[in-house]
DNA sequence: AAACCGGGGCG
DNA sequence: CGCCCAGGTTT
């Protein structure tokens, strides 16, 4: 008897949509470095790992150098474990969400810790920097484990396949939905299936002018049966923007070399280095120069107003007007938060973020 | 539940 | 250039 307790959001699933699904992905499914076959398990769980936790902000394509880099670098979970915290930072440089390269780093000293590497959703959840979706992707991907791996991909495949109204912004939508597909998770192949639910809505089933027309599913999608491709999914949160003007100074000194400062550990590019500057000034020049000199324990000259730029995150975005101060005498310099870098130091060793870097470039 | 956290791709 | 994309943590 199937299903005596179904009680999800859907009715069953179309007849043989899992065996579509299936047979798709066994003839489509892309080649890529962290779905090789692992010694004893489906694939290798710390490649896995690393490439969830990266594809939870880039497409595959974007990500694939990042990845390749970084497995070279820490081809283990060891060398993860014992590598710096600034060192993984640097590899994650330009990819964004800095704090989920630093989970992953106190993850690796927490399994290492632990001895082996977790296997169940459950207890892949405890790690920090893994929540429901990556827990269940590992389980899945590597452990060949039963458990839902729902992510935008999947919300949007499974949204149309059943012509879903529901919010998927919503977290008891994605709960529910991650319990409607267990229902009909083949028992043997979990890996395989989550792993073609998020192929397909990567290849086929794309946000923007999908590929009905050859989707394993176009004979029993109800949202291309009923002409709503293009509605769903529905997602309903909006969030809101703000503008911020940043007065960005280029000092170097004698040699050269370019002053750059730590961010705090905690908030936006928490960690990373940037260019010395102020925020919401109105005599932006005068407040840097005045800035500068508290920090360099000088005078300096005044700033030449060199050029503006523009970087856009999600929730600001900076209006950035670029000085530039060479210095001329010494300058002692307080903390270990102020550097003057070499262009050596600068391209290997300080995490930049982009909204700084390409001011430089 | 809502706010915070970045950067790249695309039309 | 405006618009789109996502999942985990913190508040």
């Amino acid at each position: 008897m199937k299903q005596t307790t179904s009680s999800t959001i859907f009715p069953a699933p179309p007849d043989g949509a899992a065996d579509a699904l299936l047979s798709w992905f066994s003839e489509n499914k892309r080649d890529l470095p962290f779905r090789r076959p692992g010694e004893t398990t489906r694939a290798d769980p710390y490649r896995v790992w690393i490439s969830e936790i990266m594809a939870q902000q880039t497409q595959i394509d974007t990500l694939i150098p990042y990845f390749e880099r970084f497995i070279a670098v820490f081809p283990t979970l060891k060398d993860l474990a014992e590598a710096s915290e600034e060192a993984v930072l640097k590899l994650w440089e330009g990819l964004g969400y800095y704090s989920r390269a630093r989970n992953l780093r106190k993850a690796a000293i927490q399994i290492q810790a632990l001895g082996d590497f977790p296997d169940t959703a459950k207890a892949l959840a405890k790690l920090p920097g893994i929540g429901p979706y990556t827990a269940g992707a590992v389980a899945s991907l590597a452990f060949n484990q039963k458990a839902a791996a729902v992510d935008g991909n999947v919300l949007r495949v499974v949204s149309r396949l059943m012509d879903s109204p529901a919010d998927t912004a919503l977290p008891a939508v994605r709960k529910a939905i991650s319990a409607w597909l267990l229902t009909w998770m083949p028992e043997d192949r979990p890996g395989d299936f989550n792993e073609a639910l998020m192929e397909l809505g990567a290849l086929v089933c794309t946000p923007k002018s999908p590929s009905c027309l050859i989707c394993p599913w176009r004979d029993v999608c109800l949202a291309l049966k009923n002409g709503t491709i293009g509605e769903r999914p529905v997602k309903s949160k909006r969030m809101k923007h703000r503008t911020e003007k940043i007065a960005a100074a280029i000092v170097t000194d004698a040699a050269g070399r370019l002053l750059i400062h730590r961010r705090p550990s905690n908030g936006l590019l928490a960690g990373l280095w940037e260019l010395p500057n102020v925020t919401n000034s109105k005599e932006s020049a005068a407040a840097l120069k005045r800035y500068l000199e508290s920090v360099l324990d000088t005078t300096v000259s005044d700033p030449v107003f060199i050029k503006n730029g523009r970087h856009v995150f999600t929730h600001i975005t900076w209006q950035i007007a670029v000085y530039q101060l060479p210095l001329h005498s010494s300058a002692t310099l307080k903390s270990r938060d102020w550097v003057f870098a070499d262009r050596d130091d600068l391209k290997t060793r300080y995490p930049l973020p982009t909204a700084f870097s390409k001011l430089l470039a």
